[in-house]
DNA sequence: CATCGGCCATAAGCCCAGGTTATGACCTCA
DNA sequence: TGAGGTCATAACCTGGGCTTATGGCCGATG
């Protein structure tokens, strides 16, 4: 996705996490030699990694005085994109440590892709802050899958986007996801300052997941009343290809509003407003018809409930 | 903010940024090897990174085969998580590289606090692939410091966030930033089901920045007529600041939608609906009158402007 | 005023992660 | 059968980042 001839150095001129880290002790803490501390690594340790950092950077992050150390305003500019890079290494961290535990884990969770992706690394961080001591598992796959899992007792929790919920499965609305129509802001449609109605929509060819996916369901069942999609322009089978597509102007597609967050910040993507259906879907918590979450499932069900609407 | 017993050892057990560079690029070109050679190092290398990662992380990432190498579903996975860390780093490269850059840059943009933080990088990454040789240089300060600078032409692009344009000043309102009401998950204000009334909004004391920010201005004046606004519960003097007492549970507080987006996600703060009043405020790119922005500068308002709505 | 206790910087040395080259095993395809 | 692609292994080198030991600076304190 990322044009790499611009993106291949990136690690020579980004600090590494430790660094960034560090450096928001630093901010947090007000001295080099507490910052240290705090991260178990000694004084000296810090002081010259602050310094390369601002070597790398090329701007003085650290006011250093006899008694302690003070952001630049430079300093807490850098510090807050710092901490961004952080916090997505904490979502990583999160999923990943779901990823590795294995069957032994107390609370085994099996999500659709997107539910993965996007949401639940959010969610195992503050369930991780609430319950510091609860070993997630973590399995990602379709619906069907995860509704199998399920039912043959591999999974405690599963959350799936989608219409209703799958056979034999109790489950709990835990928020909504809405479908955009996003463009290259070169397209034509990028420019629109009135709506796209649906009619217009289902006439026009777009970049569409395969059939089966739960993105294309949706929209289907929406446009129904207006003839039907139109013969795909694109058929990709992620949403990584799919805005990759989009984004190189290959023409407009439709995704969730969770998948396109970066793009439509950074402009890589535009949103195209759309009047007259609801592309809504349903994002659901769902267990084994019976087997009401209780314990640490029940936890993360709380942590999830409401934090969309 | 983050809490930092758990964050301390990230670095150890999240893979360092080449690595995920790395993986991005396997992902991308199907083969060590080929990644390998697009970021520029042996095929051995790369073979043994992606191992070391593998070990790390105690799940396989890419099957191997003799014709190549593709993700498992795990891997798909992490990569995903993956490219979330790499855009935070590109952004934060993006706007390092601004703030590296002296005078002698050919595009001067002068910024407030919120915008440079939060959106800034954004666009930078935008203009760096629509123009890759524009050199951008970058201040962040209040909104007084942005007009000073345009003033006396040490800038040559300002973005602010506020009610109106400063004196002397042409201006472009290039989006909106709605200010929210957020607490804490444990606060009664974050299960309530029916929205808050200005009034009782009002007289509720907050959590808030000093009197002199942007968005206490907007908060005071869209408030006026219910009583005002009560005695501040805290006045702090950063976003993080207000971010990490408002988490901590001090109380409510209101700040921008910019500010709090991956607390709310990950629902360490929590959405409190309100009714009744619009805390909205505009954002302007604004520049001397007369100067009307051309070239790089046209460039990057073209880009910015409709980025929000 | 002398001293102590925080801060930070410098210096010298160690270690290992990540890089290199060289090689080999495997598979596919003309 | 050999050419060209894949990846893995081995032996080696280098440098970044760590350590400990030290010294200078400043402000607070008796």
């Amino acid at each position: 996705m990322a044009d790499v001839p611009l993106a291949a150095q990136l690690a020579h001129r980004v600090p590494d996490l430790g660094a960034l880290e560090l450096l928001l002790a630093v901010a947090r803490l007000g001295s080099l030699g507490r910052a240290a501390r705090e991260l178990g690594i000694s004084q000296p340790a810090a002081s010259s990694r602050i310094r390369a950092m601002e070597r790398l950077l090329g701007v003085a992050l650290v006011d250093r005085s006899p008694r302690g150390s003070r952001l630049t305003d430079a300093g807490t500019l850098v510090t807050d994109w710092a901490r961004r890079v952080v916090e997505a290494a904490e979502a990583f961290d999160a999923g990943a440590q779901a990823l590795r535990d294995r069957r032994d884990s107390r609370l085994r969770v099996a999500a659709s892709m997107t539910i993965a992706e996007y949401l639940l690394p959010g969610w195992l961080i503050a369930l991780r802050r609430a319950r510091p001591d609860t070993a997630v598992s973590l399995h990602a796959g379709n619906s069907v899958a995860v509704a199998e899992r399920l039912l043959s007792h591999e999974a405690d929790l599963g959350f799936v986007e989608g219409v209703a919920a799958p056979e034999g499965l109790d489950s709990a609305v835990i928020g909504h996801d809405r479908l955009l129509v996003v463009a290259a802001p070169g397209h034509p449609w990028a420019r629109r300052r009135t709506p796209l109605d649906p009619a217009e929509l289902a006439a026009t060819p777009l970049i569409l997941r395969e059939p089966g996916s739960g993105t294309r369901q949706v929209l289907d069942a929406g446009l129904s009343a207006y003839g039907g999609l139109a013969e795909p322009l694109l058929e990709l089978a992620s949403t990584t290809a799919l805005k990759a597509a989009a984004v190189s102007g290959a023409g407009p597609c439709v995704l969730s509003e969770l998948a396109v967050g970066e793009e439509l910040a950074a402009r890589r993507l535009v949103r195209v407003p759309v009047e007259g259906i609801r592309l809504r879907r349903d994002l659901r918590a769902v267990w084994p018809v019976g087997n009401r979450p209780a314990g640490p499932a029940r936890d993360l069900l709380s942590l999830t409930r409401g934090a969309l609407d």
